[in-house]
DNA sequence: AGGTGTGAAGCCATTCACAGCG
DNA sequence: CGCTGTGAATGGCTTCACACCT
């Protein structure tokens, strides 16, 4: 392997692993972490992809985005898995968050008071109903919703939470981007038109739920299709660590708003 | 196209239809019930896959999987379309939804008092604090959880959502599956063992925003690879309709918990 | 031996481009 | 003539299987 500077590497690489991919190094940093909490020191590729719920050649090509760091015939250093996934996943830096939309969820957000362990700090709340500016909610007072551009730049905000009702997303989002903030999570049912420096991604809980309704159909039909009774493996009910891993699908989305509704509408 | 009974022909396309398509038909489903309410009675491919933000091609490939209910030359009329989204999703029937955990999450989801417009009532809540068991939360109240299985079965619930704290989720989800619940939406950042019965979706808020933090650490890395500034299109904030509409990738994910986590765990 | 790292093969989803029909 | 519906081409992710290293 050529000797390339640290930065370079990084961007190098990260160019090319899969959004799929990404989305699980999330997942195997956050196991990787428990595992160095109760001092465990090693993993091997298999008892990792197991507790990950993946099979262990997805998680070597995965962890083969990082570089080569595993030790052929022993497994992975625990601790260097962890910084390596931090590096590429860019949580070296910090991510200021602003929470916008008071309500329900927003509420359940902002409780939070700074996110995980590290990284993600709340540092700005907003809403539009008078009775909750200057209000402290988890420690931080709620700003007016027209002051967003000013107090996103005033902090650094490099992520805004969308929690609002869907028709005010839009409008939110554009302050937002406005005030300078680089990524969006979306909890409003509603696609967002952004420029193309801006990054959103979108949970909705409506689709969830409907995309669970899909499969019980899907199943339910094909067995009448069939002719006969539900045939399942109905066993180990209530033993864990007996069925099989829940791998989810694609696609991530979710409605909220500050009226207290997550937003959600069919018909 | 041959005659094949209602039932069979759904079974038979809904084996087909990939996940991905699954999941945009929720989005479409969601506009369409918009422009039904406002009167619209007729869309086009483009019209249509703008306001969901994917590609015409993709929009038609989507909707084919529905059957031919579009008219060359001219478009698809909306109360069909919705008709036969509803009905491929499953949504002519009930999917009676049960919250454990009634914690920040918890709470918003219960306030929340039946979900959508239709489909999916909340008629069961779950605690382990006897301070809120059979107290009211959006109109119902707590029970506790050793009562899963019996509360589940006697409420005929089919959809669990679990907002526990991630230590407390598995041993929910035992129960929720012994009390015959079908699917699961899970907000524990914790990868849930079940039967092979059970279908299990994870929204998990700590991957959302990592990966929302690699799509800036890769912006940033590249441009100090290139070694220029950021030459980004920076146009447009605060202009609705201008910029593109935002995809999201894949993997949807996200935590949360009674005790007023929502489970996050980085490092 | 034993487990990692990775080309190659396979599979699924998206995109293209146009035939077909109202 | 315009827009739908769809085979065919493309591209990306996953799986396989084994070479390679310790």
């Amino acid at each position: 392997m050529p000797a390339v500077s640290d930065a370079e590497d990084t961007a190098v690489r990260a160019k090319q692993i899969p959004e799929a991919a990404v989305a699980r190094l999330a997942v195997y940093l956050r196991i990787l972490s428990g595992l160095a909490e109760q001092g465990t020191t090693a993993v091997s590729s298999e008892e990792l992809s197991a507790a990950a719920g993946v099979n262990s050649a997805k998680l070597r090509k995965d962890l083969s985005y990082l570089g080569s760091y595993g030790t052929r015939g022993v497994g992975y250093e625990v601790q260097v898995l962890v910084s390596q996934i931090e590096r590429i996943l860019g949580l070296t830096r910090q991510h200021r968050v602003a929470v916008a939309g008071i309500g329900n969820l927003g509420h359940a957000l902002a409780n939070y008071g700074g996110f995980p362990g590290r990284g993600f700090p709340v540092e700005a709340l907003f809403d539009l109903d008078p009775d909750l500016i200057g209000v402290p909610v988890g420690g931080l007072p709620v700003s007016h919703m027209d002051d967003i551009p000013r107090v996103c730049s005033e902090r650094e905000i490099s992520v805004g939470i969308i929690a609002t009702p869907p028709t005010a997303a839009q409008s939110v989002c554009d302050r937002l981007v406005a005030g300078g903030v680089q990524c969006i999570l979306n909890f409003a049912p509603v696609v967002l038109q952004v420029p193309a420096h801006v990054e959103v991604r979108k949970v909705d809980l409506a689709v969830e739920l409907q995309i669970l309704s899909f499969h019980v159909a899907r199943r339910a039909d094909s067995a009448a299709g069939a002719g006969g009774g539900t045939p399942e493996n109905q066993g180990n009910a209530g033993l864990p660590g007996t069925g099989r891993p829940a791998d989810n699908g694609s696609g991530g989305r979710n409605g909220a708003g500050t009226d207290g509704g997550l937003g959600m509408v069919v018909r």
